[in-house]
DNA sequence: GCCCTCGTCCCGTCACGCGGGACACGCCCG
DNA sequence: CGGGCGTGTCCCGCGTGACGGGACGAGGGC
């Protein structure tokens, strides 16, 4: 009797931030009450920051009901990291898929987790686990070992040092192994995946580097475990994937490595 | 002297929306300065509202830029809207791109203009105006004369009583012409568009229906004027329309239409 | 009938968003 | 070298708009 002053210390952003981040990709409209379960925010909280939502356009009304907002897929493609990457991929990528004939992947990192940004799928492949847009952690799939394995130390580390969930029965999750899978990766520039990421679903994948030699993401192929030769897939993936980094720059590892007389560590193919 | 109070009466959510707008698909990283200029938002505003959205992971620091944050993407790609139609969509695309080699295109209406889900390119293709995300005015695409044609009327009755911009010197500008043009169109169920939307770039669009009838958006092939031969595309897209609307629980014109005896206006192939 | 859940709206309170201004820094030009 | 400009960043008194408990009616299941 009352008008309660807010009890909580967040933000308003971060309170609209969760309702955002509520939807999940298999939903359509929500209801507000869902939302307030979802969030753990009160009811009226939700329903007039989804009212604020509609009037800009980030959500639409569906009945009593709401979902993401036509917006919110305008901004999402303007997103840099993926946007210049796919955009510079798409006819590597397509190359890939032709010449394999398997599901062709392109992902970035994005702290402990891989987020596909494009898939070129297959008719007679198998039904992966990625969605574009979708996340999965990196130390259980192709792509995300292939980038790890080329990040600055304090990135692989926080990998490394956190949790290393059992995505397939065959996953990495022995921290030490990791770290001498991704050594050996550094070495030759590919990453495979024996079906850590998926039952019968193998991998080749290899990292894409940018100008300055930073990596930006990965490139893989993947197919039925019976169906898919990856001595012979590998080194068509690395090429691409370096292929793909010359258009984007890259120049080779760095300098210090390119003193005649010392080896090309990345053409080991 | 003295904390200014607000002196605008939009909403803060409205602000924040309205930095999130100010970011171009061209752009990289944006300066907080620029975005000030961009959103007329007074700096320290703007300043404010990047930080909040940093620590959500809507945005992401690039030195001291900013730019759009992969969480964006992650979200707007499961935007229902967009994400059902392109899931069920792509391999009709793909089989249309197959058979008529040319660029396919998906869209949806949004307001009086058309957003692309998806395009499937081709090698030899024409560069198009249209990026996946972006926008165009719908009365000067094939996509958005295939949607207009089949949309309710306050829809179209939007469209033909707001400026019909000229996109290119072939653009439909009269409410008259277009109204007519939509008329046949609903009765071929075929869109064309004769280098109305870009110099030398012809198009077949047909709809996308739902369930219930309405129109989800609609797929198009286009290409250079010269080598492509409409009369033969257009069925190709009327049949991937047919069968994708078919998918999506589509079951022919309304029921008032379906007496026997009465015609099927869209067989008109 | 009852009861639970839904979407919606009201309202007294106070945290927090507000924006002018200050400051340091880097850059260009004279 | 110094002045002028445009940055990014931060401070601070102010008052407005976000806050959430609760009320209300509608719908649906038992």
């Amino acid at each position: 009797m009352t008008g309660m002053p807010p009890k909580s210390d967040e933000s308003y952003l971060h309170r609209v931030s969760r309702v955002l981040g509520a939807f999940r990709a298999e939903d359509d409209a929500v209801g507000a009450a869902e939302l307030a379960r979802r969030t753990g925010l009160p009811r009226s909280t939700v329903h007039r920051i989804t009212l604020g939502l509609i009037e800009e356009g980030l959500l639409e009304r569906c009945g009593t009901e709401v979902r993401l907002g036509l917006r919110l897929f305008e901004i999402g493609q303007r997103v840099p990291r993926q946007r210049v990457l796919r955009d510079a991929a798409l006819p590597y990528m397509a190359d890939l898929r032709e010449a394999t004939r398997q599901t062709v992947h392109l992902a970035v990192l994005e702290g402990r987790e891989v987020v596909y940004v494009e898939i070129l799928g297959t008719p007679g492949g198998p039904a992966l686990p990625s969605r574009v847009g979708g996340r999965l952690p990196a130390h259980a799939t192709g792509v995300g070992k292939a980038i790890l394995a080329f990040s600055p130390p304090e990135v692989t580390r926080a990998v490394l040092d956190g949790e290393l969930a059992r995505v397939s029965e065959r996953s990495l999750v022995a921290p030490g192994l990791l770290a001498r899978e991704l050594a050996r990766i550094r070495r030759d520039g590919v990453a495979y995946d024996n079906e850590e990421s998926g039952r019968g679903i193998v991998c080749a994948a290899s990292p894409v580097h940018g100008r300055d030699g930073e990596v930006l993401g990965a490139l893989s192929v993947s197919g039925w475990v019976n169906r898919v030769r990856l001595a012979r897939v590998a080194p068509a993936v690395h090429t691409a994937a370096l292929a793909l980094s010359r258009t984007l720059g890259y120049r080779g590892p760095a300098q210090t490595l390119r003193q005649p007389g010392i080896q090309a560590p990345s053409s080991t193919v």
